[in-house]
DNA sequence: TGTGAATGGTTACTTTATAACATAAAGTTT
DNA sequence: AAACTTTATGTTATAAAGTAACCATTCACA
C-alpha cells in the first residue's frame, strides 16, 4: 500500500518537530494549509491519530495539544514535564515511575493499559529566575 | 460575602456526586437547565473552575470531563483510575507515587506544581470477566 | 480489467470552551 | 446611610476542538 496520507503524516511530523512546544491540532492545520489550502480538520486528526498509534506523536491531554515524540522508540512509559511559563514540553521515559504507578492502581484490582502522566510547573530556565 | 454563585456550585457538586462516572460540563449544564432554564455555559464553567480551585471537583483531562472529589480534603496527590469499559473513575490519594514522580522530574531541574496522573484500563469488575 | 475490501478525504456538524461585555453584590469612604 | 469602588457573577456571542457519516480512491485478486 502506498499510502496517500503518508505525505501528510510526514509533513505533520516535521511541523511538530520544528515546534518549540506543543501545538494544537488547529495550529498544525493552519500551517499545513499554507501548502495545501484545501485541507480539512479530519485529515489532520486522522493523521495525528495514525502518528499517535505508532508512537511518533503524543497528545498532551492537559493542553489539548500535540508534540512529536522526543524519545527513540515504542515506549509506553513517558512522563511529560510542561513548563507553564515558556510552554516547552519535555518528554522522558520513566519505566520506574510507571511501574510504581501501575502497582498502585493494581492494588484495587485495576488493570492499567494506558498511563497519562503530565507534570506542570517551571522548567529549569524559568524556575531559576533566568 | 454571601455569594450568589454558591447556590449553583452546591447544585453542581450534588449533580457530580450523584453521577456514576465523570460528566462533561455540558452534561452538567443540561441537568441544571431542568431547574434553571436560562443558565448558560460560562456559568457552569465558572462554577466548575471555582470548585476545582477548592479541590471539590477535578477535571479529568483525558476525558474532557469532571468528577466530584472522592477524597477528604486538600490533596495535591490524587491518582485517577479510569475504566474504559464502564466509565467509572476512581480517585485515590497516592503521596508516594506523586513524590516518586516529583523526584523524577526534578532530576532535570524542573519545578513541579501540578500533577496530572490518570490511568486508563479496566476496573476490577470489568477486567475479571464479570 | 471488473469487483470488492480497505484506506484516506470531505462535508457538515457536534461538543467543548472562552473572550468580552453587562450586571449586581459587598465593602469603603464620607 | 448615600455615593463610590472593588470584586464576583451572569450573558451574549463566538471561537476552538473534535468527529460522524458519507464519498473517492487505491489495491488485491479473480
Amino acid at each position: 500500500m502506498t499510502k496517500r496520507g503518508e505525505q501528510i503524516r510526514t509533513e505533520i511530523l516535521a511541523i511538530l518537530r520544528a515546534a518549540d512546544g506543543a501545538m494544537s491540532a488547529y495550529d498544525v492545520l493552519h500551517l499545513l494549509q499554507a501548502a495545501h489550502p484545501k485541507i480539512a480538520p479530519p485529515t489532520v486528526y486522522n493523521a495525528l491519530a495514525a502518528l499517535a498509534k505508532t508512537g511518533s506523536v503524543h497528545r498532551v491531554e492537559s493542553l489539548k495539544a500535540y508534540i512529536a515524540c522526543q524519545c527513540d522508540a515504542t515506549h509506553k512509559s513517558a512522563v511529560l514535564s510542561i513548563c507553564d511559563e515558556c510552554g516547552t514540553v519535555e518528554e522522558r521515559t520513566a519505566p520506574s515511575v510507571i511501574e510504581n504507578l501501575s502497582g498502585f492502581v493494581e492494588e484495587t484490582g485495576f488493570l492499567p493499559q494506558r498511563h497519562v502522566v503530565e507534570v506542570h510547573g517551571l522548567c529549569s530556565s524559568c524556575g531559576s529566575g533566568t
